[in-house]
DNA sequence: ATGCCCGCTTACAGCGGA
């Protein structure tokens, strides 16, 4: 089965091209992140002509994320982030978080999450205060499903650089919430709970980058870095195959500024 | 220190992104 996610930076802007990706590469599922799209502007029609099922959560110009699964319609599980109790957070109004079951590819219960995670810039400040709240909100949804000890991924835009080697440039970026001591805490925090991280596991060196900014050519001088990422229950990581990144496709024409990133399991 | 490029909007300039 393979299970990609990828942040498309804006639905309408992409919609050539993500149905590109999807005929070229095949996702069984594939999690979707800004989608910058109100529910029901969401071309689900699209998607069912390529044989994809898909729910989505989204909002107004920002945000949104949605999960497509091939030859089925995803069970919706939980919809927004709830709070670090599980209840839900009627405060939130930010579409970073949808659930759902599918099916893998022999037939057994599938978990899979799609997450935008807040960027948190610029740091210190409210923004970076709400991404590490989010964060504890994510770590605790994240302790919910592995309690239930099933096969799940938590696949995003994480908007976490997680070491030095996973940015091209180790001095680049250091004010950024995105590699600030507490963002990478939090997620590591993640990973001690009992989450795999699909790509450091099979690329412990670093250098893959799944991130290029627009500006200053930043793709052509491949001075990109890693943010986007799968994480496993142990039941899903003990059938890990094979991971990367489709990174010919962040150099096409009107590509997002993410590359989708992917994971192969075992049935 | 900011902009670079890009997508979004009761758009044609400003905001957010990372």
């Amino acid at each position: 089965m393979r299970i990609a996610s990828y942040n498309i930076n804006g639905i309408k802007a992409r919609l050539p091209r993500l149905l590109e990706w999807l005929e070229e590469t095949q996702p069984d599922v594939a999690c979707l992140q800004e989608v910058k799209s109100q529910d029901e502007g969401f071309p689900i029609s699209e998607f069912e002509k390529i044989g994809y099922g898909a729910i989505w959560h989204g909002q107004k110009s920002f945000n949104g994320v949605a999960i497509l699964a091939k030859g089925q319609t995803p069970t919706e599980i939980q919809r927004g982030l709830p709070d670090i109790y599980g209840n839900p957070d009627e405060s939130d109004e930010q579409a970073r978080y949808l659930e759902a079951d599918v099916n893998d590819t022999a037939g057994n219960n599938f978990r899979v999450s799609t997450i935008y995670l807040p960027n948190g810039n610029p740091q210190p400040g409210p923004k970076f205060d709400y991404k590490l709240a989010w964060m504890k909100r994510l770590r605790a949804r994240a302790a919910h499903i592995k309690s239930l000890e099933i096969p799940a991924v938590l696949a995003g835009d994480y908007n976490v650089i997680p070491h030095d080697h996973d940015i091209y440039n180790k001095a680049a970026m250091l004010d950024d919430a995105l590699r600030q001591p507490e963002s990478r805490a939090a997620y590591q925090r993640i990973l001690a709970d009992g989450w795999h991280d699909s790509i450091e596991s099979h690329y412990p060196a670093g250098g893959i980058w799944t991130y290029w900014d627009y500006r200053s050519g930043a793709y052509q001088r491949d001075h990109g870095f890693r943010i986007d990422h799968l994480l496993l229950s142990p039941l899903a990581a003990d059938r890990l195959e094979k991971s990367g990144v489709d990174h010919e496709h962040r150099g096409r024409e009107k590509a997002s500024d993410h590359a989708p990133t992917w994971i192969m399991l075992r049935d």
